[in-house]
DNA sequence: CAGGATCCCTGTGGATACTG
DNA sequence: CAGTATCCACAGGGATCCTG
């Protein structure tokens, strides 16, 4: 894992470890609608993301029992993942943090319009 | 800020950008007790960072509207961070990350020993 | 006391090409 | 289809020295 010494304290950042990546937000918000998803699937969802990283942010989350994979012995070869039981804890947290940072932008932008006016007056 | 193109959909990066960055979650603990600190004193509680990191995390939060920084004219200097009304609504959040990150170290120290079964059986 | 200025190292993530 | 394997760029962060 990332953190090698977390002096007691902090747990904060465990959780921070489990959503931190520049993709990870996105893929979670995805899969947290409950619907399986295949590989290729989730890439089309993200448009930017290269396929690199969607596997490297999928082990990870797998590796934290958050999502689960799935695979289907056939050819050509078909791979599900899905959000666990376990990993719908994050759903409340994640939302949160939507609500919060839809707020926030809404804040700042009235602090802009607040400097704004007293430049213009 | 760091995200350019956030394209709707994701404002939780808003958020994660607010408390990411290795120290944030720490100083943010440290100040979400309502109490102010002055600039040394926050460095003191927090053992390993760098008056650099400190300084950048400082003024990050600052410039959200999370913190609020007040000089005192006086010398020696003596500057003082508090948390600001605003900044204790990410307390919910945080502490929301700590429950479940504490959670998760069980959850995953129990996995652990799942598989130490399977084994030494 | 509370920083600012520099230099440097590392990890995270991007681009591209290849495979079972 | 669902990945691996390499190489590479850059920003986040560390260490050190200096100052109003």
């Amino acid at each position: 894992m990332k953190n090698d010494k977390n002096p007691m304290q902090c747990q904060t950042v465990v959780a921070l470890d489990a959503i931190v990546g520049k993709w990870k937000p996105v893929i979670l918000h995805i899969l947290l609608s409950g619907k399986p998803y295949r590989f290729n699937e989730l890439r089309r969802n993200i448009p930017d993301i290269t396929q690199r990283m969607l596997t490297m942010h999928l082990r990870e989350l797998e590796e934290q029992d958050i999502i689960h994979r799935e695979v289907y012995a056939q050819v050509p070869p078909k791979v599900e993942y899905s959000i666990t039981e376990y990993g719908k804890t994050l759903g409340p947290i994640l939302e949160a943090m939507h609500e919060w940072g839809a707020n926030h932008l809404a804040h700042m932008a009235s602090k802009e319009t607040e400097t704004d006016n007293s430049r213009s007056s």
